[in-house]
This record gives C-alpha cells, sequence and structure tokens, in this order.
RNA sequence: CGGGACGUAGCUCAGCCCGGUAGAGCACUUGGUUUGGGACCAAGACGUCGCAGGUUCAAAUCCUGUCGUCCCGACCA
C-alpha cells in the first residue's frame, strides 16, 4: 500500500474534546472521525485495525468450536415483550416505527433473536451443545456515551450464546469461552485479565468480566496481589470491615435524643454528639419494583446497589424522593430509622447488611426530624427482614481467599461471560427432548466482546509521547517503509518498492510513505500512528550500504541493503510468535 | 436527569469582563528557497462569531431562550 493512494489524516493538534489519551490518539492518527456524540465513522486504518481484531476473535472462535452466523440487528418488539426486557433494558433501547407504525427494536444484544432460533431449530439433546456467535454492530441508547469509542451509541460487538444438555454442560462450554477469551486478549497484545462479575439486568447467576487496567476505564476491580481473589466491586466481598461492629450492652432501651439540623454521619460524628460513623446504622429508602423497602447500611460503610439488585432480585431499583420518604416514615433523610417502635408502616420490608449483626449501643435516626436514638440493639429493637452482603468492600479489607489486604483498581470492560442457566431458554421455548423423552429448556450461556472498545483499550495500554505502539498482531500495517526521497528512479523509493513487493511475498503488509514530505514530518506520522517497524531509506545510509530498522519505541538497526527483506521478516516473525500465546 | 465548562476559519485558540468594521498559529492555494526529526520567505483564499429572539444609534461582546459538544454524577447488558 501506497501512503499517497490510502487515507490518514494525521493531527497535529490534539483534538479539543477528546479528554483520554486512546481517544485522542484515535482521532490524531486518522484512525476514526466522530459524526456526532457515540457516533464514529471508521477511516481505512481504522478500520484495518478492527479487521484484524476480528480476525484473532474468529479464529479462537472457531478453534473452541464456535459456528459464525449473522442475526438482524432490526428485530421485532414481540421476542422482547416475551422475555421480559422490553421494560427491564427500556432504558437502552432504541426504537424505530416503520410507515405502518408498527414498533420494532435496534438490538442492543441478541439472547432473544437467537433463543428463538433454538426455539425452532434445536430440538433433541442430539443436536447439542451448540455455540453460535456474530460480529455485529449493536445499538444503545447510552445516556452518556463518552471517550469515543469506549461508550458509544453504535459499536461492533461479538456476541457468541451457547446452548447446552446439561448445567455441567453449561460449564464447560462456559470455560471454554473463559479460555478462548484469555487467548484472544493475548493475541491482541492486551492484558486483561478475568475478574468475578455482577450479572445485572441480562440475568443469570455466574459471570466473569475481561478487565484492561487503565486509570480511564470506568470500572473497579478489587483485588488480591496474590491473585487468587479479583472481582467487580459490584460484586466484590471481603472478609468484613477493618474496624468491628459495636456488641457491647449500653441500655435497656433505645433513648431519644434531640439533635436539631443534623442530617449527616459527619454531623453526628462531631461535637457535641460525638458518635462514630461505626456506631450508626444508616437507613436507606429505596423503591425496588415501585414498592419501597429499607436498607440498613452500617454509617462508615457505603451501600452496593448492584448487590441489593443482586441479593433483592429486583429489576428496577431507585432512590426513594424526599416525599416517598416522609410519606413512608413521617420524617425526612437524616433522621430516618428502622427502629420497629417508630416506624409508621411495620409492613415495609427491611433488609440490613451482615455487618449489623448482633449490633449493640449503635445510634439511628427517630423517624422525627431533629431526632436521633441512642442505645440501639439490632436483635432487640429492630425486625429485620433479611440479612444480605450489601456493602461495598474498601481497600484494605481482608482478602476473602489470603487475608491479605485488598487492592481496588480502575480498568475497562474489554468481554463478559455469563451463565444464563434457562432464564431465555424457558421465556422463549428452546426446549429439547432428552434421550428418555422428556422435554428440558436448554442450558445456555452468553459471552460478549466489545470490538471497538477491544480496539481502544489496546491504544489506551499501549502508547507514549509519541503516538501509539500497536503490537504487531493489530497494526494496521506491520511495516512502514520510509524512503527519504521519492523521485521515482532514485535508489531509496526503488529499493523501496523491490522491499514492499518482498514483504508481501511473506504475507507482511507493508505501507510506503510515497509523500514528497521532509523527514522529520514523515518519521513523526509514522511514530503517532505507530507502526511496530519502520524502514528508513534515505541517501546517508545507504552509501554504506545499509538500510536502517527502527522498531517503534525501540533502538535502529543498521543492515545490508541485501539482508534488508530477510531481517524484516524474522523481526516480525518473532514479534508475531511473542504474542500467539 | 442534576452539577460544571465550552461553542469564533478545516484544527488549536485569542478577542467578550469594559459594545464601535473579525484576529493569531497550524493546515490549505501559488511562487521561490530548502530537504535525516512536524522548514523558511512572499503572496493568497478561507467566517451568516452554533441558532433564535431581545436591549442598543451600534452586539462575537450585554440579556433571554434554544441546540450541540465535553467533563463529573445519576444511569448503564
Amino acid at each position: 500500500m501506497l501512503w499517497s493512494q490510502t487515507f490518514i489524516p494525521t493531527l497535529k493538534e490534539t483534538p479539543a474534546d477528546a479528554e483520554i489519551v486512546s481517544h485522542q490518539l484515535l482521532l490524531r492518527a486518522g484512525l476514526v472521525r466522530k459524526l456526532t456524540g457515540g457516533l464514529y465513522t471508521f477511516l481505512p486504518l481504522g478500520l484495518k485495525v478492527l479487521r484484524k481484531i476480528e480476525q484473532i476473535i474468529r479464529e479462537e472462535m472457531n478453534r473452541a468450536g464456535g459456528i459464525e452466523v449473522l442475526m438482524p440487528a432490526l428485530q421485532p418488539i414481540d421476542i422482547w415483550q416475551q422475555s421480559g426486557r422490553y421494560e427491564t433494558a427500556s432504558g437502552v433501547l432504541f426504537k424505530v416505527r416503520d410507515s405502518a407504525r408498527k414498533d420494532w427494536v435496534l438490538g442492543p444484544t441478541h439472547e432473544e433473536v437467537i433463543t428463538s432460533l433454538a426455539a425452532n431449530e434445536l430440538n433433541s439433546y442430539r443436536q447439542l451443545p451448540k455455540n453460535f456467535y456474530q460480529i455485529q454492530t449493536k445499538f444503545r441508547d447510552e445516556i452518556r456515551p463518552r471517550f469515543g469509542l469506549m461508550r458509544a451509541k453504535e459499536f461492533l460487538m461479538k456476541d457468541a450464546y451457547s446452548f447446552d444438555a446439561t448445567d455441567a454442560g453449561a460449564m464447560t462450554s462456559y470455560h471454554k469461552m473463559y479460555d478462548a477469551y484469555t487467548r484472544i486478549f493475548a493475541r491482541c497484545g492486551l492484558q486483561a485479565f478475568p475478574v468475578e462479575a455482577d450479572t445485572g439486568v441480562i440475568g443469570g447467576n455466574y459471570s466473569h468480566e475481561f478487565m484492561v487496567p487503565a486509570e480511564t476505564g470506568e470500572n473497579d476491580v478489587v483485588y488480591c496481589e496474590s491473585g487468587k481473589y479479583a472481582a467487580n466491586i459490584e460484586k466484590a466481598v471481603s472478609r468484613g470491615p477493618a474496624e468491628s461492629t459495636p456488641s457491647e450492652s449500653t441500655g435497656a432501651a433505645p433513648e431519644k435524643f434531640a439533635t436539631p439540623g443534623v442530617v449527616t454521619i459527619e454531623a453526628l460524628s462531631a461535637a457535641p454528639y460525638g458518635v462514630s460513623a461505626r456506631h450508626q446504622i444508616k437507613t436507606l429508602v429505596f423503591i425496588a419494583d415501585s414498592k419501597p423497602i429499607l436498607v440498613l447500611i452500617r454509617g462508615d460503610d457505603s451501600l452496593n446497589e448492584a448487590k441489593l439488585m443482586a441479593k433483592t432480585g429486583a429489576v428496577q431499583v431507585r432512590q426513594a424522593t424526599a416525599d416517598e420518604i416522609v410519606d413512608l416514615l413521617g420524617a425526612r433523610p437524616g433522621s430516618l430509622g428502622a427502629v420497629a417502635s417508630t416506624l409508621k408502616t411495620p409492613t415495609v420490608p427491611v433488609y440490613a447488611d451482615e455487618a449489623l449483626r448482633g449490633a449493640r449501643g449503635m445510634t439511628t435516626g427517630a423517624n422525627e426530624d431533629g431526632f436521633h436514638l441512642r442505645q440501639v440493639e439490632v436483635d432487640r429493637d429492630l425486625k429485620v427482614g433479611a440479612w444480605y452482603d450489601l456493602r461495598t468492600v474498601k481497600v484494605g479489607e481482608a482478602c476473602v481467599e489470603t487475608g491479605q489486604p485488598l487492592k481496588i483498581r480502575r480498568a475497562i470492560e474489554v468481554g463478559h461471560v455469563f451463565k444464563l442457566g434457562t432464564k431465555y431458554s424457558e421465556k422463549l421455548n428452546a426446549t429439547f427432548l432428552s434421550e428418555d423423552g422428556s422435554r428440558h429448556p436448554a442450558v445456555m450461556g452468553c459471552y460478549g466482546i466489545g470490538v471497538t472498545r477491544t480496539l481502544q483499550a489496546v491504544i489506551e495500554q499501549c502508547n507514549d509521547k509519541d503516538g501509539i505502539r500497536w503490537p504487531v498482531s493489530v497494526a494496521p500495517f506491520t511495516v512502514c517503509i520510509t524512503p527519504l526521497t521519492v523521485t521515482p528512479e532514485s535508489q531509496p523509493m526503488t529499493l523501496a518498492r523491490e522491499l514492499l513487493a518482498k514483504l508481501a511475498e511473506a504475507g507482511i503488509e507493508a505501507i510506503l510513505d510515497d509523500r514528497d514530505e521532509r523527514p522529520g514530518v514523515k518519521f513523526k506520522d509514522s511514530e503517532l500512528v505507530g507502526f511496530p517497524l519502520r524502514v528508513n531509506l534515505g541517501e546517508k545510509s545507504l552509501a554504506k550500504g545499509e538500510i536502517e530498522l527502527k522498531p517503534r519505541g525501540g533502538t535502529m538497526r543498521m543492515v545490508p541493503i541485501a539482508d534488508a527483506a530477510a531481517e524484516v521478516i524474522a523481526w516480525v516473525r518473532a514479534e508475531s510468535a511473542r504474542l500467539q500465546g
């Protein structure tokens, strides 16, 4: 490929609306251009990278037994109503109306479609297991698209769906995908690691996310340095808070005291009250699937809403408004409590975090503005409907596996594997006949990789002050041939064309920078775009019979003209081998 | 949806506070000189100052509304 015959609009300056380095480099290296918020055009080099990532995914999915299909992006709403997600996922659904005024959905994911297919086509245990996958555009009405391709309204995703006859079979399918994902990210040159994950609206009961460590990620990962435990903070557990919960008896009954104007944990910890956060019970009011619930957390802990949803099985949870709270409890936020004798509506369900078990000598709101209760004993004074682990793990707490202090870091989620069970197969009638003639719903799994997000994650992880540093496996071109003179019959240009042809013969994709630009411009551009290896052909070196090999981010090496092609091929093969996993 | 910032040339930005004929650098066009790390000189082209309304003799500048973008939060498969 000749540089002059493709389209690589590099930018010297950083675009104002790109905040994080990978987004800036996507634009500066001429890989993508924005149409509007959350929608991007892939330019030739960006598209080449995308295709290479897709190819790696295809190879590994095929190796793991995946069968490629392509499903419609435009979907009828009835299957979404059938699965129950027309309501629960309505926040991200793009809906469109046709000329007959019928409504459709632009697919944000494809469980409904693939399960409909399975319902029709997979009728016998003899056909199982099956694992279908596709690489396809997804549409999600993200509330706030951001960071370029990281969170977009339209993006490319690889999604796979497995169908098994048994739970054990489903676990095998799951682990095949888990292993395939490990290989895929390694081959893309990404350091990605699996963590235990919450399943969210998609449902199911077992799940891992593949995370790329990055400060700009949108996820917090809790991990133990031993490597024996890692989990998304939405799911993470520990051996409990660093400081124990008070359990000493302090009195025969709760005692009401005036706390005018005190509506925060901090204010109650300060003089003149001096009730440490650890001695307080935080009472939160949520509306879970349209019904109010009380959630109790120790004062120095914070509620983990993902856990609340997972543990209570609620599909939609939101904080109650101030008015709803006054209606329910007769007091405003800041004076709320769950002490049974103060509850205006004693039937409201009360869920408490495990850390509050057996707590005594606690202080909590009196459900009367400006008053709190002290000497509260949880077992004696409260009616807790259910105990759950609802708190968010904090740095330094003991790892459940090793007891070592846990750490937290930010990360980008590039892949997610779920064991779904029979949630969708039951609702959409994807059943099969087993050997004994009985009918069962297929046991499903689903597995996603954000292809466009993976592309950007590679940039986020592989860059320096000069630009991108593509791993050879996904680089738009592995070699950039750079003659410093480009007049057609000059020695640099002649040798450059010969080298391009020899590399092509060896199956190596190179780009020849035939632009009539000063050397500095070409060097800067090739480093910005991030080709793994640059070959300089300049009059000075050629006069000495040498060609220059400059790996991106490495040191220059001179090789005899005659050996150039062989040296380049050897370098590329060695680099590729390193990523093959 | 709440909070914040910003919309001026293709890009990065100044001008706005304090109203008075639209600016710089880069990019682009032409000519010349250069040619191993984002060259230099000269000439040139490029704008309904996001949009709509208002105040005013006069609005990029002040006021109101609106649209868009980015960030934080909420939300999020």
